[in-house]
DNA sequence: CATGAATGAGGTTTCATTCAT
DNA sequence: TATGAATGAAACCTCATTCAT
């Protein structure tokens, strides 16, 4: 929200206010677009739900476009932070041990915002090439973090990788898989067996010394 | 197409020509939707590139909605046929050898369509419960289908898997993963690159004697 | 039928042929204009209705309207057939038997043709001016009849009325009062009772010598 | 206006806004709509004659039906405020007397209101079951307040009357009758002499002393 | 004679956005 | 700052009528 919002349009400048409202926008217009799709939402629902007038809402904000950006990115940089914070954490476990707790976390977070998942893969496409690419960098920080802990395990020896980024890619995709095909997967697996069954599969590729496990 | 398009209003009462415009439209339609997205896309645009009248873009299609499950079915069905005909050949094969000519012919078939699978991902949801329900289906059959490979191989002692389904399902969704995430795999690997390594890391995870390769 | 049809176009010449097609159109669509009202009913549900393409219904008619009319003016003179007919019957009556049989047979043509009366009341603005007249000029022939009836009875000193022409006007009108009103009427008398109270309202205000009755 | 317009859709919740700007839309579209019919007037000109934009217009009022609703049911709260007003003067007068006036009240709001009172026999039946009900209820409160002055002539000995109900819609009706055939009465009697007969005949019929007069 | 495919103007309604208050 | 009335382009869809076969 912060370093994505600068370029909207305000007619405040009251940073902090314009900030509170986009916030204020953000969190009560999310449920109604996730609910009802980008393009079968109306400004003025949005505004309702907002608790605000078209007006105000257009004070903040400088059209609809702009609203589901300052959504997706807010929902990027909220994912960013947990990985963030998670990764303070991770410092003195070993690689194996870090991936797997990786996983779980980064495979959580989408369970818990599959709503909000499978709208910004649908709608990314209704943001400009700039705002699009501003939610991909957010994509190729995740994976970069991911890539990190592969490389570390594979410094450490415990990891055998060929294509590091390959593999951090499939990753964070099979996480996305849980929300995209759920109406498959939540017929044949609980989350718990599809974590636990997609780390299994992650560790017998990778594992360096895989023979003699 | 055959099959789903029955319940479908049209004026005329000759089937062959109803499946032929039906045909026109979705063939000149498809491109369009594709690139401006369901929502964006008019009815005026749709019958200027289907060569069409509105008024005659109406006499064999009920609303726009139709037009996007002729879309989406149509491809479904295509595909389908594709992986049929693929499996007419498939009986003399060794289980692993098939399933290595079944992943290059799926993903290839993705490859290609690329652009019609983003928009089935992006727009399924505008399509009735009913109509979803039915491109469930066609992607169900796919699995089954993938699994049935698995199977065969488990039977003939050169797979060993837990859990069929779920690694069947794994195999078609990382083919999607390649269409879904071509903003970010282009980058890092080619087509053939990405067919190679996926198919070794299924092999990796589902060969019964790993330890001996 | 007969003398209205002449001026509506077909593209046939067989005269015969055109009454035919034309009384199958007016016979097969009164009852989906009835339902369904003027503006509301299409040419494709008229001509399915008639077993007929559009194509065909367009041969032996010129426009919309012109059934419209056809079917006005063909309930005219169906109505017409009756009055005459009954007007044959009627020579060797007194008067007010006359009258009260005339009554009798119109308020029931009203009652049995209660939709379509209903229809031409509501849909006779949809037709051109001209044609318009020549439902008006049906009216009045079943008016002046009426009137005769009331002036014979004059002539004969069974009746004493000032103006017969609103007298029989009267008459006429509270015959579509029952068709017309129906929604309140109903509820409160039978066509009975309707019938045989303004028979009596009638005869007490027209009798010459009332207060002898 | 008031009490039916409550449940027509509005985007604003200025309710004194809301009631002049329907008002606006009533007064200015009626002409419109009496002279064209419901079918054949488009919101396009509704817009026109009330100088509003089409987008305005659809800020007070949810479809083109509601319109409709709005004209028909202005109109009948109009026709009850009179009738009701008149009733305030009318406690001090003879029933013969009283009916007198009444009928001349009726009859007058009628001649005055010709074009609307025939606009809504002919388009009532697009109102909505629900709508349509209203006007019927407004028709009946009419009749009941005729009834009333009969009952009362009743009681006082002044009339002599069997179904008071049919009398007075009988009375009301005629009133009708005056505009629904005026292309036949124009030609036949003024105004002034139709009342005054049919005055006479309704004296007539239901005067208790009928063989004195 | 009979058909029905084709047309496109025009119907009702929605909605993002502006701007006067 | 906050409001919401006003706008009008553009959306989807219908339908009377024509004309080639």
């Amino acid at each position: 929200m912060n370093k994505h919002s600068v370029k909207i349009r305000t007619y405040s400048n009251d940073k902090s206010l314009v900030q509170k409202r986009r916030r204020q926008i953000v969190i009560n217009s999310t449920d109604l677009f996730v609910k009802k799709g980008y393009a079968k939402t109306s400004m003025r629902e949005v505004a309702q739900a907002c608790n605000m007038s078209i007006g105000t809402l257009y004070h903040y904000v400088g059209s609809k476009e702009d609203i589901l950006y300052l959504i997706i990115s807010y929902t990027a940089d909220q994912q960013r932070e947990i990985i963030d914070s998670f990764f303070n954490t991770l410092s003195n476990l070993k690689p194996t041990q870090a991936l797997i707790r990786l996983i779980w976390t980064l495979y959580q977070w989408q369970h818990v915002n599959q709503n909000i998942v499978l709208f910004i893969y649908r709608e990314t496409k209704n943001l400009s090439q700039t705002n699009r690419q501003l939610v991909f960098d957010s994509e190729k920080y995740i994976i970069a973090l991911t890539e990190e802990v592969l490389k570390r395990g594979v410094e450490a020896g415990e990891f055998k990788i060929n294509n590091t980024t390959l593999m951090a890619h499939n990753i964070i995709a099979l996480s996305h898989i849980w929300v995209l095909r759920r109406w498959f997967l939540r017929k044949h697996c609980t989350w718990e067996e599809y974590v636990r069954t997609q780390t299994e599969y992650v560790l017998k590729i990778i594992r360096a010394n895989e023979s003699l496990t």
